[in-house]
DNA sequence: CGTCTGACGCACG
DNA sequence: GCGTGCGCCAGAC
């Protein structure tokens, strides 16, 4: 396998994996980048992510989130709060750019996801 | 081709 | 529990 191939891949995974998040639920950049078989790249997902925002297919990268549960990625979207609000919309109550109940409606690909 | 950066995660103190 | 440092992979310059 040609390693263009397999780069391709990773971004292509991010992508779907992220879409594949249902309402409601959010998601950590490890847990994508660990479904995804490389889970000490958990930093190219969201670079992935940065890169989606300019896709045509929308990805709901608001709903990936650092394992702490902090909105890290909030000042990509534009504006600090674009991301809280699609957040909020989505019944995820944010507190200091911190996803209350975190842990709660955490989503993980490797355990609701296989494939 | 060498170096730095980046929406992270973990080990260590 | 918190702050710091290092490693990770891939791309940009």
């Amino acid at each position: 396998m040609n390693r263009k191939q397999k780069n391709n891949n990773f971004f292509e995974k991010v992508y779907q994996v992220t879409r594949k998040i249902p309402c409601g639920r959010v998601s950590s950049y490890g847990a994508i980048a660990r479904y995804i078989g490389s889970p000490q790249a958990a930093r190219m997902v969201g670079w992935a992510l940065n890169k989606s925002l300019s896709q045509k297919e929308f990805v709901p990268a608001h709903r990936v989130v650092n394992r702490k549960g902090l909105l890290t990625g909030k000042k990509h979207f534009g504006a600090s709060n674009i991301m809280r609000e699609l957040l909020e919309s989505e019944n995820v109550i944010i507190e200091n750019d911190q996803i209350l109940n975190f842990k709660n409606i955490f989503w993980d690909p490797c355990k609701e996801l296989s494939f």
